[in-house]
DNA sequence: TAAATAGTCAAGCGACTATTTAACTATTTG
DNA sequence: CAAATAGTTAAATAGTCGCTTGACTATTTA
């Protein structure tokens, strides 16, 4: 989990990298979770639409699914993208647990 | 600085979405500054593309470029970062400093 | 001023992505 | 089982992106 590629956490950051997906996130981040229907009405976008980003955001880690019925319900996964983020954003690590570079 | 658009939040995560470009980003998290040349020679790309994705980066606020006579020396703006993560990662917030969303 | 170093830019290619539409699957309820 | 709700999937279109090549600009040094 905390052994992720540089292509992994590319991959993270693709999923943030669109509008519409990021308005996905960050409705998630105000919420702890949501069904696909709400998150669809929420985001003002269609089903299909709202299905493609998902499986998207599923695939790349930053989201988890969860089924429970007929519903499908999503929260975001902080660890994965703590994990992400941290990378670039030092002020959160000890300089000492860095991998060495040279 | 504080006052982003989704969009141009979304923009910051595309510049990060690239592994290559991704590579150079957590390669400057680890110094405080590179010229254009040390980082095309460590990320072993060439200065062509270093060129066009140090654009990108820069266009989206990632980095910001410096003149120091023939070189030009790139660093991370963490600020605008931070700014771009707080919005997925509540960890670092305070939940009434969230804008209200019903 | 000529040569060397440092970086930019435009064109072109192939690969990928966002969106819509429409048909399809899965689960619950009457 | 039939109908309704919840979500998936495939196809098609339009647009974007990463990389290479080769020519171009800017700054320093001889």
């Amino acid at each position: 989990m905390s052994k992720m590629s540089v292509e992994g956490r590319a991959r993270m950051f693709a999923a943030l990298s669109d509008p519409t997906r990021l308005r996905l996130v960050e409705l998630l981040s105000e919420e702890d979770e949501l069904c696909g229907t709400h998150i669809a009405e929420r985001a003002g976008i269609s089903m299909a639409l709202l299905s493609h980003h998902w499986k998207v955001l599923s695939d790349a880690g930053v989201v988890v699914k969860e089924r429970r019925g007929q519903r499908q319900y999503c929260r975001l996964d902080h660890e994965a993208l703590s994990s992400a983020f941290e990378y670039v954003w030092p002020q959160r690590r000890i300089r000492s647990q860095l991998a060495p570079t040279h």
